[in-house]
DNA sequence: GTTAGCACTCAACTAAGAGGAGTGCTAATA
DNA sequence: TATTAGCACTCCTCTTAGTTGAGTGCTAAC
């Protein structure tokens, strides 16, 4: 059990550490206000702390840097998050300002917003459309023998698709089919669409319009194609600004990994409320070991969810950070639920 | 005019700087094959080469580099587009393997294609979608007070926006609403969709629905908003790879210029048809000045054009960046053009 | 006209030394 | 007994000086 002196000093340490980024001395502590012991104790009780594993040195005669461990000690026991202004407020505020209805408008701009106001960068996981169910399905011939499918959903999403019309298909043919498939997909989830059309669908369509099953296989890929729910960021250069990433290297790993869907996908954790930090090699990406990532979800309507992920340095200023999380969830929570219904 | 021997060498020292980002002293020119005279003779040239403005010292004692003017005497008038093996070939036509019938996908496909046969960044531009027709307008209501608009365009484009209905709006609203625009729209490109609203629609529908002010306001906007082309990147971080790009600032300014929609399209010159190249200070942009642009355009469809740009080092591979950029723009205009009709 | 020879230049690397921030330990102090 | 002043020591960082080598420009010979 750390003692209350060891704890004002590993809080000390880490803040200081997290605003200048650079190794910190037992004179600097000392100088701080909320500070009333010498250098000399310091030094004793920074000894005890890198000994205990929450402290670093870089090398034998440098300051102390905090170790993960000391992070996560911070951020689990020193952490009060604060350090928003009123003008922090008014900017994610101007957010709603649009009246817009779209959801996909707001979360663009909140990323933008988020990683202004952070100065790291953020990334926001929309709805996922999978779980949106079917509203509307109609199909528009562009020529003889193309056509796109549409399906808008619940929520307003469209998914469109073109696809190769069969030889010799016909505007009843077409008309039957759209008649079938809204007689059966009204209501399914679109990750329940393959199933509902292999299993039932096709049947009923075999039997009223030819070759059927092309059609129904590109449907499906349409339906398949865009499985993920969409990721929007913001600030994606801002990692330039820190000074741990002055290495090409590190900033390529980074924005390597955030071209790729799959590896985005995996920062968040499973659906879990509440905001979850992890730090350096908490990690499971290779890529992400000097950085640390915030997470945590909003509601968007009565059952689905997006993500934020806010990616900076392991010094990074988790108080700031987790503060704006908590409005911005809240408030996009509450955007997506007013005035919003099915 | 240069002598021949000044051509042979100029072409020697910019092959020889495109492939080892080294300044080309005389010694080295003079051990390749094709170079039949002494270092001292080629010194002799390289001086001359530099009073005309074709070469340039990186301090008094270096080796040459080509100048801008040096590139661009280069590309003009010793460029044989070349370098490019049946696997290049092969892997191009990868991206028609599909039997996709999705522009966008085979896009997309060709960015990143573009981008690993290059190992330079490359971003396409998708048709004009301002300038696809109306095929046909619907609305699908989604609760007692929002709706979804849907254009599909005669590409098979699918443009939609949510938007508010007015209060008692009812079913019967809309299905005139939705022929009156049918009627009008169909046909129209999305570029003349705001005048036409507001010069013809708008009148008619205030005789037969009310409060249709509102709803062709959300209109209009759903259609603007959308005004630019779609982008697709390849290989956004392949600088990265190159020497001159080891400088943090440099390469930040040019992601950062990627990010921004209004500088990547004056990357692309108007719509002319060829190769085009810009190098070095040549692009307007401040932040391209260490950069070489090829652009060059593709058809799609009868009226359509897209545009390819590779962005590298203005010591970029020209050569094969001029061959790739060939093959793959007669492929794509192609595979856009054949099978495909209104 | 071409080339060998040579003095000269300058970036890049290495080595040595000075300066300074910060530590750990010891002994004095409250 | 807990705290602190004092001091020797460490090691990073910056500066300076010297060395090396690739490459040039010029001159004189071929």
């Amino acid at each position: 059990m750390l003692t209350n002196r060891q704890l004002q000093i590993l809080q000390a340490i880490v803040d200081d550490f997290i605003m200048f980024a650079q190794p910190v001395g037992s004179r600097q502590i000392s100088k701080k206000q909320e500070i009333t012991f010498s250098p000399a104790t310091i030094r004793n009780e920074m000894a005890d702390l890198e000994e205990l594993g929450f402290l670093e040195k870089t090398h034998t005669s440098s300051g102390r840097v905090p170790s993960e461990k000391g992070y996560r000690f911070y951020v689990d026991h020193l952490l009060n998050p604060q350090g928003i202004n009123s003008r922090d407020i008014q900017q994610i505020q101007s957010i709603f300002n649009d009246r817009l209805v779209e959801v996909e408008h707001i979360i663009r701009k909140s990323a933008n917003i988020l990683s202004e106001l952070t100065s790291y960068t953020s990334i926001l996981l929309g709805p996922d459309v999978q779980r949106h169910r079917v509203k509307r399905f109609s199909i528009v011939p562009l020529s003889s023998d193309t056509a796109v499918a549409i399906i808008v959903t619940n929520n307003g999403h469209v998914e469109n698709r073109m696809f190769s019309l069969p030889p010799n298909f016909t505007a009843s043919d077409l008309e039957k089919m759209v008649n079938i498939l809204n007689e059966r997909l009204v209501g399914v989830s679109l990750e329940d669409i393959h199933k509902k059309l292999e299993a039932e669908v096709l049947t009923v369509l075999q039997q009223h319009v030819r070759s059927a099953d092309d059609f129904i296989h590109a449907l499906v890929t349409a339906t398949m194609h865009n499985s993920e729910s969409k990721i929007f960021y913001g600030g994606k250069t801002n990692m330039f600004n820190q000074p741990e990433f002055h290495d090409l290297n590190k900033v390529r790993m980074i924005l390597d990994l955030m071209e790729t869907t799959s590896q985005v996908q995996s920062l968040f954790q499973p659906n879990e409320s509440g905001i979850h930090i992890r730090i350096g090699s908490e990690n499971k990406q290779l890529e992400m070991e000097n950085c640390s990532v915030i997470t945590t979800t909003y509601s968007i309507g009565e059952d689905q969810q997006g993500a934020i992920a806010i990616i900076g340095p392991t010094r990074m200023d988790y108080k700031r950070v987790v503060a704006l999380l908590d409005v911005i969830r809240m408030d996009l929570t509450q955007a997506f639920t007013k005035n919003r219904s099915d």
